[in-house]
DNA sequence: GTCTATAGAAAGATAGAC
DNA sequence: GTCTATCTTTCTATAGAC
């Protein structure tokens, strides 16, 4: 395995971009002790040394890539209307499911020691707090997370059980009685 | 620091249930890949090379903890009626809290690519396939995911963010406001 | 700006003494 | 039946060559 020192031309802000990129996609499938440096950098397509050189660590590029996702009002949109079916569009399909490496991360990264308190300040930050300014109301802040616990639950079960079914009718009945649960959610103690 | 060579007498029974039981505690809190033999046998108040030998590797002993930990219809009942009431006091009740490790050790363990598949086989065969036969009707299977995907959603939700509120007249309304939910997870198609 | 080589720490597993 | 000592692997991080 003859190596080329690397095609792309010497460009930190492109590298930094790449390893960036590959690690949220690999903590996104693994969480943080299950991907390594190593992997992140043979995806980015970049040397592993690099991490720590443009990173400081991997905790950090962990924290980084935190930063650098979604917030809760990009996934479920800023207007209340419509809201629900908006988003159990969004769990149920297939073509969309890169929207939900950010709910992925938190969920396979929570259990760690090292990155396990940097992803629950991140879900107070990104999502609950965005979610209870959309949603508003009494409790805001107690239906925003339960509706965050909607999300994080249909995630896992889809990540780690597969597609509820693969009957397109079944699909868009189980839909609708998604939306009517996040319905149930948000709606006023 | 002094080492008494065990108080409790040789007993290979003993020796190897405390081993599961702290393995259990600790997988919970942690996951797989979170949790070292070391700490397990430490909790157990044994040496750590007891682990491999009663359970052969790591590995087979998180497999153990798989097959003893309880199955869906000990958590939810095996009666229908009722059920959501009695699901929902159980996610709230912190003196309940010990019957939702099993939940956590899957959810703090999916993403292990040692622990992943066994994790994925367990929860269908001890979780969604009980929660079918008790709720029974169309599309079963699709709806008792459903069901394990809001107790798995509103787990993590806890373990990471902490208790919805601290407000009993709240939790109260909470509790209703859940029940209401599964009700309408399991509610036919 | 990138890569090679390696130091240092931590974890799982095992042989053999007691 | 239990514990000590150690082997092996794997991973992060870094110094220094190119």
């Amino acid at each position: 395995m003859t190596k080329e020192p690397n095609v792309r031309r010497r460009d930190a802000g492109a590298t930094k971009a790449a390893i960036l990129e590959a690690a949220h996609a690999l903590f996104a499938r693994g969480g943080y002790e299950n991907v390594g440096v190593r992997e992140i950098a043979s995806k980015a397509g970049v040397d592993a040394a690099l991490v720590s050189r443009y990173f400081g660590s991997k905790e950090e590029l962990f924290a980084e890539v935190l930063r650098s996702g979604e917030r809760g009002d990009d996934v479920i949109g800023s207007e209340l209307d419509g809201l629900t079916d908006r988003v159990a569009d969004l769990m149920l399909d297939p073509e969309e499911k890169k929207s939900l490496d950010d709910i992925l991360i938190i969920l396979n990264s929570c259990a760690s020691p090292i990155a396990g308190r940097a992803v629950r300040d991140s879900i107070n930050e990104r999502f609950h707090c965005p979610f209870a300014s959309v949603i508003g109301g009494d409790h805001a802040m107690v239906r925003a997370q339960l509706l965050g616990a909607m999300l994080l639950g249909i995630s896992i079960s889809q990540q780690t059980s597969g597609d509820f079914s693969d009957d397109p009718e079944v699909r868009a009945r189980l839909k609708q009685r998604i939306a009517d649960i996040l319905a149930l959610a948000i709606k006023p103690l």
